[in-house]
DNA sequence: ATGAAAGCGCTAACAA
DNA sequence: TTGTTAGCGCTTTCAT
C-alpha cells in the first residue's frame, strides 16, 4: 500500500444525481424532478432530496441535461471588430441581458472576417441555441446550415441580403446626407472624408451618400476621400497631409471619434488652424471624450443601446418561438452638434 | 394529411455519428475514431467517413463528447468590474489566447461582487475546465468546492489569502510610494488623493502606502482623501471643490485616468489653474487619451499585458497538469511622466 | 484495424 | 406522486 496509489485519482468525478437519490432514499427521477421547475414532487420528497443534495454539494450537470432536452441555454457571440469602440458596450449589455434571461454567452473572437466561419462552427459543436454575430457575416453556406438546423442568428452592423438571418444596422446613408446638409447650411464647401478600411460596408454607404449629396450642391465638392486612416494618431497625421495638399478641405468627416479627436488636436495644436472658423471636424460614435471640455466635438450619436435591444429582443423571441421569421431592423442615428462646427447663420 | 402535421417538426435533430456510420457503411466507433486525433483508422475507412460526414454536414456534438471524456474545453470568465478601463483588453486577450489553445470562453457578468458566487455556480454546472475571475473573489466555501473538484481558478486583481486559487495582482503599495517620492522630488507638498469606491482593495493599498510615505516627509501632508469619485465628470467637479477648500492641494493623484483627465480639464479650463506650475495631476492606467496632445498626463502604466499573460499561463499549465499548485503572481507597474507634473529640478 | 456493447449523467415517457 | 425503463450522442474497453 504505497502512497503512490492515491495519485491516480485525477479529476474527482463530481457528485451525480444517482448518489443524491441513494442518500435521500428516492429514485433518480425524484432528484431530477426537484431540480426541474414545475415538475410534480411532493414537499416531503423535495425536502429529502434538497437536504441530501446540499449535504453532498450536488450541482446538476448542464451538459447531460442539454443532451436530453436539446437546449443548452447557450448563445454564441462572435466578435469580429474589436477596434469598434462599442464592442465594449455590446459585450457588456448582451452579457447582462442574456444572463438575466437564463442564457450564457459563449464568446468567440475572430480576428479577420475570414475566420468567422471557423468560430461559428466551433460554437455550433457546443450546440448553442442561438448566435450573435457582431460586425461580420458568415458564408452563405454556413448561414444555410444554421437556418436548416433551426439555429437563429442575428447580425449586428451587417445586413443579410438573403434574409436567412436577422440583422440590425443603422441608417448610414441617411446620416451621410444629413451631415452634408448640415455642413452646407453652416457654409462649409470643401469636404474631406477620412475613414478606416475601405471595404467596411457602413463606411462605404455613408461615403457614397455624402458624395452623392455633395454633387447636388453648388460650389461644393469632396476634396478628398482618405481610407486606411483610423484612430487618434492616424487622424492627427491625416490633417497635416490634407492641410498641405493643393486643395485643402474646410470640413473633415471621420469614420470614428478617436480619428476626429486626432484631427482636432492636429489642426489646433500642431497646425494652429482655427476650429470651427477655418475648419469643421465631425466624428462618429459620440464617445464620452467627444463631449469633454477640451474637445467639444460634433459627431454622430450611434443608437448602440437601441441596436443592442433590437438584436437581443429578436434573438430571444426567435429562441422561444422558431416559427418567427428573421427580419431586418434599422435604428436611427442622430447628429450631435458641438463647437467643432460653426453655429447656424442667423 | 393536412399541412398542419409538418408543423410538429421543431428542432430538426442535427445529424449524428450513427447516420454518418450508416451512409459510410461502417460502425459508429469508426466515425468517432476519424474525428479523434491520433486514433487508429485505416486511410480507407477515414475517407469513407469523411466524405459521408461532409455530405451530411456532420459536426460532432461537443456536449456528448465532453460527457464521456470529462473535459469540456470550456473556461469560465467572471467579469465583475466593467468600469475598469482594462476589462476590454482583458476580455479580448483572454479570448484570443484561450481560443488559440483550443478553449472557449463562457462569459458571466456579475454586477456586484456579491453575485460572483452565483455566476460561478452557473459556470460550474456547465462543467468548465477552469475559471478566470476578474476583480472579484468567490466565497471561501465556493473556492473550497472548486479546489475539491479540481477546477483550477485564477483571480485577477485580487489576492487569495488562503492560497486555494492562483492570483495575479500588481504591486500597488510600491506604486504609491514611488508616486509620493516623485512628487516630493518635484517640489509638490500638498497631496490630494481622489479615488472611486472606498472599499476597492487596490485603492486602499495604494492610498495607505501614499499616506505612510508622506508621513515620513518634511513640510508635506495629505490634504484630502476623496472617495466615491470616478470618471471624467466626477474628476472635473472634484478639483473645483478641492480648489475652494481651506487647504487646497498642489498635487492630485487619481485612481483612474478618466478621473485625472477630468481634473485636468476642470483645473485648466474651468478654474484657470496653471498645470504643472500650480498643480500636478497624476492618473492611473495610461489609457491612450493620456498621451494625447491636449492632455499629456503623467500616469501609472499598469502591466495589463503582463498580468494577462501570467494569468493565462498559470491557468493553462494547471489545466494540463493538476498536480501544479496555485500560486500568487505580482506584476510591476511603472510611472510615466508627462507634462502634467513639473520637470525635475536641475 | 474494426465492431459490439457498455455507459457518461441526465430527462421523459410509461406504468403503477 | 413515484419508480422503472429507455435513451440523448458520443467514446471506449474488449473481442475479433
Amino acid at each position: 500500500m504505497s502512497a503512490k496509489e492515491t495519485v491516480e485519482a485525477r479529476k474527482p468525478t463530481r457528485v451525480t444525481s444517482e448518489e443524491v437519490a441513494e442518500l435521500a432514499g428516492v429514485s433518480r427521477s425524484a432528484v431530477s424532478r426537484t431540480f426541474t421547475p414545475g415538475a410534480s414532487v411532493s414537499a416531503k420528497t423535495r425536502d429529502k432530496v434538497l437536504s441530501a443534495a446540499s449535504q453532498l454539494g450536488y450541482r446538476p450537470n448542464a451538459l447531460a441535461r442539454s443532451l436530453i432536452i436539446r437546449r443548452t441555454q447557450l448563445v454564441g457571440l462572435v466578435m469580429a471588430e474589436w477596434e469598434n469602440p462599442f464592442y465594449t458596450d455590446i459585450l457588456r449589455q448582451f452579457s447582462e441581458r442574456f444572463q438575466r434571461e437564463g442564457y450564457q454567452l459563449l464568446l468567440m473572437t475572430s480576428v479577420t472576417e475570414a475566420d468567422v466561419d471557423d468560430a461559428m462552427r466551433r460554437l455550433l459543436q457546443y450546440q448553442v441555441d442561438g448566435l450573435l454575430v457582431v460586425s461580420a457575416r458568415p458564408s452563405p453556406a454556413l448561414a444555410r446550415e444554421c437556418a436548416a438546423s433551426n439555429t437563429p442568428m442575428v447580425l449586428m452592423n451587417r445586413h443579410s441580403p438573403d434574409g436567412m438571418e436577422s440583422s440590425v444596422t443603422c441608417d448610414n446613408a441617411q446620416v451621410g446626407r444629413d451631415i452634408v446638409q448640415l455642413l452646407l447650411q453652416r457654409r462649409y464647401r470643401r469636404l474631406a472624408i477620412v475613414r478606416g478600411d475601405a471595404r467596411v460596408l457602413v463606411g462605404v454607404q455613408r461615403t457614397s451618400a455624402m458624395i452623392e449629396e455633395m454633387a447636388g450642391a453648388d460650389n461644393a465638392k469632396v476634396v478628398a476621400d482618405v481610407t486606411g486612416c483610423l484612430g487618434y494618431q492616424a487622424g492627427r497625421q491625416a490633417i497635416a497631409d490634407l492641410w498641405r495638399s493643393p486643395d485643402p478641405p474646410d470640413a473633415v468627416v471621420c469614420s470614428s471619434d478617436p480619428t476626429a479627436l486626432g484631427v482636432l488636436d492636429g489642426a489646433r495644436l500642431d497646425l494652429g488652424i482655427r476650429v470651427p472658423d477655418e475648419l469643421a471636424v465631425i466624428g462618429l460614435g459620440d464617445i464620452p471624450e467627444a463631449s469633454w471640455a477640451s474637445y467639444r466635438l460634433s459627431t454622430v450619436h450611434l443608437p448602440v443601446d437601441e441596436m443592442i435591444d433590437l438584436a437581443a429582443n429578436d434573438l430571444l423571441k426567435r429562441l422561444a418561438d422558431d416559427s418567427i421569421e428573421p427580419r431586418h431592423w434599422v435604428a436611427n442615428a442622430r447628429i450631435v452638434t458641438r463647437e467643432s462646427i460653426r453655429s447656424a447663420p442667423t
